[in-house]
RNA sequence: GGCCCGUUCGUCUAUCGGUUAGGACGCCAGGUUUUCAUCCUGGAAAGAGGGGUUCGACUCCCCUACGGGCUACCA
């Protein structure tokens, strides 16, 4: 029904991501811009960035440079972006006034806007007073005769008004059919063109809102697809108008479903994030570790992003960015929300984890592997780590993990002590110090053990147990002659020894 | 309240009128592993409800329910 949209067009494509500086950006925000990314890279098109800051009083110092920072450590490399301009600058919208005011004046000159003079508490009045009558107001055909606007007043008193008070102006809509639009993710949408007011376009300090800036940029900026949230869905009727407005061609929209708290209802916040226990945003912000601080490989999340509200079709689930950027198809993009889930974004990284160069990791992201001692060679460090990669989910993990190889055990679970303490582990235990002080054991040393043991007659599994709590306390780890392998004669046997202690007192 | 959008296993999803409704995460069981984890095999688990249309609906239409978004001189 709406495959008109996915036509090849003769044109470049072009898209664009235009985030507000009000804040870090959160996963919801990095979707979109991979969206728009992999669609860009699949078409062979371009990938803008704008930044849309035109509301001074939300703008937030430093957001803008964490933007680019988490795009940049997401591998979303934009063609052209407030740092790096392309033709069509500039890229920030603070920096295009007098582009909105020319374009401002032609709407006026068409009579296509207008100024209105009321001020937001007049509006605010009118709004609470509806709304107790269980209505909404709007600003529109229907009641803005009874408004002081350029429309009511004669030039002369307009052109005083504008002198001496502050004025917006407004979009002039007019009376006719419905308005339609198509959404390439929904098909076609149809709106009343009563439901939409005569929205403002420029504020009463002079600077444009979303609606209009957005346009015009899109247009001037040759922007041939516009994905985005679903939050904008319901004022695409009014960009469509205002695209009529100039006479101009719209782009075609895709707007992307919301991604919803993992559980209960509604959008994910910060707030989720910090009641689960995971990140929201791609980099620390604040008091807020990022998934890049947690130990995501930007990939991986990537991939886990990707799969958020979109699929390839087929079976497969782990893609790095070029297969991502191969297959992506928009009209695979989903209609519903979806509610994101911290679990499988782990698992997602696991795979990945799992599948890249140990060497690779331990150079990417040094800042996981400081606890390594420094004397350590990076043959040790590559062997730990090695040992260790299947175990892990996030790269934070290897903290954890890898306490075994750099503290001797503090304590011993006592479970598992009381269990075998009536197999007399102590025999056990100085056996294996006497092996150990002739070299390390190698890995077929189980075959050794198990003919030692015909006439000890330990169960074997007591045997590991018991060499396993020495090592390290507990029973959990890799292969115990690998960390014997690891921890070296001299740490193997220190550990052995303080165990023998323990059992004796 | 009004307008718009959505609704398949707990979660992410496949299916574009005819399938034993498939896969993945998670969960459970078994196997591998001296142990834990990894890994492998298997299992439980779904079309919101009601009307149509049709020989036949998860799939198309309508209604209801539920959920979400928007309703600013914020984006």
């Amino acid at each position: 029904m709406h495959d008109v949209i996915f036509e090849e067009k003769k044109m470049k494509v072009r898209v664009r991501f235009a985030p507000s500086p009000t804040g870090a950006l959160h996963i919801g925000g990095l979707r979109t811009a991979l969206y728009n990314y992999l669609f860009a890279k699949k078409m062979g098109g371009a990938f803008v960035v704008r930044i849309e800051d035109t509301d001074r009083n939300r703008m937030v110092e430093g957001a803008e440079r964490y933007i680019m920072e988490a795009l940049r450590w997401s591998g979303l490399h934009p063609d052209e972006s407030p740092e790096h301009e392309g033709a069509f600058g500039p890229y920030r919208q603070s920096e295009r006034e007098l582009v909105y005011q020319k374009y401002i004046a032609e709407l006026i000159n068409k009579g296509k806007a207008y100024f209105a003079f009321d001020t937001p508490e007049d509006l605010a009045k009118i709004r609470s007073e509806y709304e107790q009558e269980k209505k909404t107001f709007k600003y529109g055909t229907h009641n803005r005769i009874g408004f002081r606007n350029s429309l009511t007043l004669s030039s002369e008193a307009t052109e005083k008004l504008k002198a001496t008070v502050p004025y917006v102006i407004r979009l002039k809509i007019e009376k006719g059919a419905p308005v339609k639009v198509i959404d390439g993710v929904r098909g076609l949408i149809q709106v009343d063109r009563e439901e939409i007011d005569d929205k403002i376009l420029v504020k009463a300090d002079n600077m444009p809102t979303y609606h209009f800036a957005n346009v015009v940029d899109d247009h001037l900026m040759k922007i041939t697809h516009v994905i985005r949230g679903e939050e904008w869905l319901p004022s695409l009727p009014l960009h469509q108008l205002i695209y009529d407005a100039f006479g101009w061609d719209a782009p075609q929209f895709m707007h992307l479903p919301l991604i919803l708290k993992p559980e209960g209802k509604g959008k994910l916040s910060k707030r989720d994030g910090e009641k689960m226990g995971f990140p929201v945003f791609p980099l620390a912000w604040e008091e807020s570790e990022g998934f890049k601080e947690r130990g995501f490989l930007p990939e991986a999340l990537m991939n886990y992003l990707a799969l958020l509200g979109w699929n390839p079709g087929t079976e497969e689930e782990i893609m790095n960015m070029e297969k991502l950027k191969e297959v992506f198809d928009a009209e695979r993009i989903q209609k519903g929300g979806a509610k994101f889930d911290f679990e499988k974004a782990r698992w997602i990284n696991h795979k990945f984890l799992a599948s890249e160069e140990e060497k690779s990791v331990l150079k990417r992201f040094p800042e996981f592997f400081e606890c390594f001692p420094s004397d350590w060679s990076e043959k040790k460090k590559k062997a730990l780590y090695g040992l260790l990669k299947d175990r892990l989910f996030l790269l934070e993990d290897f903290k954890i993990e890898s306490q075994t190889f750099l503290k001797d055990p503090t304590a011993y679970d006592l479970k598992v002590l009381d269990k075998i303490r009536k197999h007399n582990p102590k025999v056990i235990v100085d056996q294996f110090i006497g092996y150990v002080h002739q070299e390390i054991p190698p890995a077929d040393w189980k075959l050794n053990i198990q003919g030692w043991n015909q006439t000890a007659g330990f169960p074997f599994g007591v045997i590991m147990q018991t060499l396993r709590l020495a090592l390290v306390g507990s029973l959990t780890g890799p292969d115990l002659f690998k960390i014997c392998e690891l921890l070296g004669k001299e740490i193997t046997l220190r550990r052995l020894e303080k165990f023998y202690k323990h059992l004796n007192s």
